[in-house]
DNA sequence: CGTCGGTTGTTTAACGCTCACATACCCTCC
DNA sequence: GGAGGGTATGTGAGCGTTAAACAACCGACG
């Protein structure tokens, strides 16, 4: 801030008019004169006036934001439909992300932080941790917040993607195409979603009266995918199908069957999850589940939004139903 | 905000100094006695105070934020890093999209609006249009930019990338590998980028006094690099190497050339630009330039708070210079 | 013609913090 | 013992805005 902005009063002064009425022209209310609105605009262009969102924030607790907490820093797909909406609804975002080492009390820092800000209402992303509620509408000092795409606690809003309905048409798939033997690389188990994920597997495995083929936790990316595909193929080669825990895993075992000298989908077919930008593009092209990020983008900013106007709203707990897509790998 | 935190004022009462004591200790000033110190702190923490960003950025016009302004609403490869660094350094990270149809009047919108907000500096990230100097002082309002990424105009500080060197090194791999008719598919024209790393391509083939090959604009993205491929394809088959503006277009063009048929990288090599997660993991591995993003962010942001120190310090215009990755598909 | 409701505009007081300045105190040194 | 210098604390103003109370005007109506 080198030079100084023009005030409210510089805009009044020039209008001929009080602050206040410049103050009711910004904030389109209604009781002003048509023409000393007019004047007042033309002082603002004038003067090239914007409002000092600082003293405003000072005064009304609101800050025309919203806080993107993710607790997954490399996981960023889903952050541009979050912008894009939060924008059109004249909010900005702000993005924070958890590192590890010390999850509980990073969040905690970020929390203080941004309701020092005087952030209006948080996203929650990709959590790792089920946080209850008690402690979150603590920790969000009265903020509305809506935890995105990974299990939370009881009464705590939410939009989610159903996991398990997407696992289970992924699953049928398989059987439909006649695998008997299928084989697992799982994500991580400090992931909610892994852990509904693989559950799912086993279950529908189990009900469907085959035995489970063999399985094994990784970490939900490429190079994780390829050295616990590795591992399996040279344990076990009995397996038609493998269920990768998402899409990078799926890409890393790919190319471990084929430099074992096997073919997909014809020795082994290959599913993931996600339906990242690649998936279709891939050699061949990965059968996978669909999530829709934008959908959830809208719902979630939308409640929080609704709960700002309306603090009355109800808590939300919606779930979306990914879309199974199937191509060539399986 | 629905219940009333706590203020200065509270914690000055609590602890039996004035208020402007516990802003020293919020601020550690050095002038405050060991043992006030304590009894403020504990105080701070009883009453679990936060200081107000919103009266602190009114007066002192610092709100420890910075905005990343994005061209590209779906390239968030470089976001990560950033809010990493930026939140090392005590700053927070809020990012806004320029969308397409009117950029400019969307950016001076956004600038007006961050500038509104106390924004500490920018990151000016993608941009697609060459703003001169004056303008974005002007827009910027005194606040320290960078731009990052894209060519910038004369005197505007900037961290890129070496477009020129990377695509040499990538050039003269495929002269080295013994390619004498080189297809290319470039990025779209409205990209710095794309034009530059094209007009290197036909540069070299020049010099090299081979006949340029084949070529065709696209979009940087995987299904134009398809779309594109096939077209090339379906013209003339008689090149042996082919250029793809970015990995995502390489992704595409590779699965075109395999259904038409031809093998990579034995009847075409094919190589990539960025070295995305996924291009390791391709089939084949692609040949690529790797961007260190993460030294980006370190040196963008640096030069930030550096200037936001010393106002003296002088513009920076860093080259990085990006690395090849030399792979399978080549 | 006095009163009343509605509209338009002004005045004043916050909001919670930092900055500049004033004050009080203690130590040192000639 | 008083001048000077450092350290520790307190006081008061003001940052730019909104919200609430208030004044002024205007036409209408009994």
């Amino acid at each position: 801030m080198s030079v100084k902005q023009p005030t409210l009063h510089d805009v009044a002064r020039l209008a001929g008019v009080s602050h206040q009425t410049v103050s009711r022209v910004i904030n389109s209310s209604p009781n002003v004169a048509d023409d000393t609105r007019k004047r007042v605009q033309d002082s603002i262009n004038a003067l090239h006036y914007r409002p000092n969102q600082a003293a405003r924030s000072l005064i009304t607790g609101r800050s025309q934001t919203l806080q993107v907490i993710d607790f997954d820093a490399y996981y960023v797909t889903p952050l541009p439909p979050i912008i894009s909406i939060a924008s059109e609804k004249g909010y900005k975002i702000s993005v924070s992300t958890v590192k590890l080492p010390d999850s509980v009390h990073e969040f905690r820092k970020l929390m203080d932080d941004s309701t020092a800000r005087q952030v209006d209402g948080f996203l929650l992303f990709a959590m790792d941790l089920t946080v209850p509620k008690e402690i979150l509408d603590q920790l969000c000092r009265g903020a509305p917040y809506v935890q995105l795409g990974s299990s939370p606690a009881d009464g705590v809003p939410a939009v989610l993607f159903d996991q398990v309905g997407g696992m289970r048409q992924l699953m049928n798939h398989l059987f439909n195409m006649g695998h008997k033997r299928i084989a697992e690389i799982s994500g991580p188990f400090t992931k909610v979603d892994a852990r509904q994920r693989h559950a799912v597997v086993q279950d529908m495995l189990h009900d469907a009266g085959l035995e489970p083929g063999p399985w094994v936790e990784s970490d939900f990316q490429i190079l994780g995918g390829y050295e616990k595909a590795l591992e399996l193929l040279s344990i076990d080669r009995s397996f038609t199908a493998l269920v990768c825990g998402n899409d990078q895993a799926a890409v890393g075992a790919m190319r471990a069957i084929n430099e074992v000298g096997l073919r997909v989908p014809d020795d082994i077919a290959v599913v993931g999850f996600d339906d990242e930008h690649f998936a279709a593009y891939l050699n061949p092209p990965l059968t996978t589940v669909r999530q829709d990020f934008l959908e959830q983008a809208r719902r979630g900013i939308g409640y929080i939004l609704a709960k700002l106007e309306d603090p009355e709203t109800p808590m939300i707990r919606e779930v979306i139903c990914p879309e199974l897509v199937v191509r060539k790998s399986s």
